[in-house]
DNA sequence: CTGAAAGCGCTTACAG
DNA sequence: CTGAAAGCGCTTACAG
């Protein structure tokens, strides 16, 4: 049953005090002008003993947090997962302490996650997926001036957003199905949710038919229930749908990959091939898309590049820089052409 | 840039020392007989000016912490990434202050991870996926009589062990493919890793060939290269592999389901059917697997029962009892029988 | 160059 | 029933 070591552990050892063994730790020896001796002496002596700053106890100390809460709602959902996870990598290599949470464990009441969160005092915090009127307000009223940095969230007003670009999204998938010959295109939407991102998903679509004299109408839309179902499972039920329909659209965007998969499935259960009978594009690019029977052209979300961007303005805020605050980052997605669409 | 509400300010509002508030707010009013309605007084002032705990100070003071670790190595693997998030969502529902971290953010130095991890005094933690000699050393070496329970984990000796019983994953899916009545079947294993779990496959495929009267050769198994591939791309090159092979197997096992989906991929483009020409399953059980081509008859991992013996044992150990140190809790995989075995 | 003192927010004896 | 004091491990002025 070994104690933890301290500080005052350390100082005892190398007969110092606690506070010069502290500004060693931290690495501001020099800028006491404690002897290079005595720093190294005093450094190889913690080493050995295996001292760890306590962050609790710093946190506690100074105010500033190392804690930074990265929140969102991950579950099952690979591209945000993979999100989260990069977002979370990116701090740690910083120094911080990345809490992770996911909305999925308080299901429906995200405010009682936001209650144990604010157990511990953050730097500030990262929130993915903010789809819920409350949980916005909820975190609005929070704690001000601490970074908060929302990423791809419909509620964002007012706070600092980083978010992939959902017109972009359609229209490079759509206006590459529209260069290649397709003109009959359909494209699946969710029919519960009127959310301004999948708004910007329908005026992406309608902006690519448009440059190519055409006109959107609400035949280019198939409405789906996805409401507490599985990706793959809703696009499966499409895919059938869409193959036994009277008129069969030449091509067809689906919301995800994972319904694109689905959707491959359903069709060519019913007989019909991809693309030659009909080409399909997905989003998000996951990698098992390139390892479907018929690799799948997607529309990359580049979560990457959005935790990068995410995790950079929360660091500016943390330094105090507010200037351009409330700040709105879009990133721009990337078509990865596969086969799923043919070459007309 | 409202400050945090302290216990100080609620003792101030309510006119009482810190001490009494404390005590109220931590449930132990009646313990110290303090009168209901002060109690209910209070409670109702902490609320109102939005007091919440603080964790840090908290763990401080007490010692005994409200954090536990939860490490292991989930990126992009969904079941693993399943079990993290189950567990995490145990704790969090107990009290506790989840943890998570992946190996994957260290890559290479998951020693490095570990002195993040030390930096927070925790109650204790839990590791899956040891399976690396130097990890496990650095684990052993850590503060003992700590409660440390590893998960799935190659190297585990002398330390609580949570897995899930991978002779039997193999067992249950053999004795299926051999009752429904194929004989020659072959089993995809990779190659470079000789770890204790994956033998264990082995043996029970072993064991289940043996029950029917047959001996496992060689020729039983597939050795693949999975290094650095990703696993739809392992499972389509050895679809491809198999469909060419001059002496074709009637039933394939694969490492997992992703292997599977792959490998079924593999072989349609060679032009063999699942299941009449080759039946094949997988294991882990994915929710994917439901909705492949041919669904997928796959052996569950039981993630859920997994994470639930695991936090189960820990509380044992936080609560002190060491009774049975170390403990070994092996669950039991189960079959999941949908098309691709077909019946003969 | 180094050390003693105060204090972050909490809880735990102990005193009254 | 309630409060004052000490202390968890650290850092931050400040004194010498």
């Amino acid at each position: 049953m070994r104690r933890r070591v301290t500080l005052k552990d350390v100082a005892r050892k190398s007969g110092l005090a606690v506070a010069t063994v502290s500004a060693i730790c931290r690495g501001k020896g020099d800028f006491f002008h404690i002897s290079r001796k005595t720093q190294e002496r005093v450094l190889r002596i913690a080493e050995k003993m295996g001292y760890r700053r306590n962050s609790l106890a710093f946190s506690l100390r100074t105010g500033s947090s190392n804690f930074v809460a990265v929140l969102g709602r991950t579950f099952r959902i690979p591209v945000t997962q993979e999100r989260q996870n990069f977002i979370a990598q990116l701090f740690i290599h910083l120094g911080f302490q990345a809490l992770l949470y996911d909305f999925h464990w308080f299901d429906g009441k995200e405010e009682e996650l936001l209650h144990t969160v604010e157990e511990i005092p953050c730097a500030g915090m990262v929130v993915s997926d903010v789809n819920t009127r409350r949980l916005f307000q909820t975190l609005r009223q929070g704690q001000t001036r601490l970074p908060c940095v929302l990423v791809d969230s419909e509620y964002h007003a007012g706070l600092d957003h980083v978010y992939l670009d959902r017109s972009s999204v359609s229209y490079l998938a759509a206006s590459h199905l529209l260069k290649t010959g397709y003109t009959r295109i359909v494209y699946t939407i969710p029919v519960e949710k009127k959310f301004w991102l999948l708004q910007e998903r329908r005026r992406g679509f309608v902006r690519a038919m448009a440059e190519a004299g055409r006109q959107a109408s609400q035949a280019n839309f198939l409405w789906v229930e996805s409401e507490g179902k599985f990706s793959y499972q809703i696009g499966l039920e499409l895919g059938e749908k869409i193959a036994t329909s009277r008129k069969k659209p030449e091509a067809v965007m689906a919301l995800n990959d994972q319904i694109a998969i689905g959707l491959m499935r359903g069709l060519q259960r019913r007989g019909l091939r991809v693309p030659e009978d009909i080409a399909l594009v997905g989003s998000e690019n996951l990698p098992e898309g390139e390892f479907c029977q018929v690799p799948l052209t997607s529309v990359d979300f580049r979560v990457k590049e959005v935790a990068q961007q995410t995790v950079e303005l929360f660091r500016r805020r943390l330094s105090g820089d507010w200037s351009d605050f409330p700040k709105e980052i879009v990133v721009q997605p990337e078509l990865v052409i596969r086969s799923s669409c043919g070459c007309r």
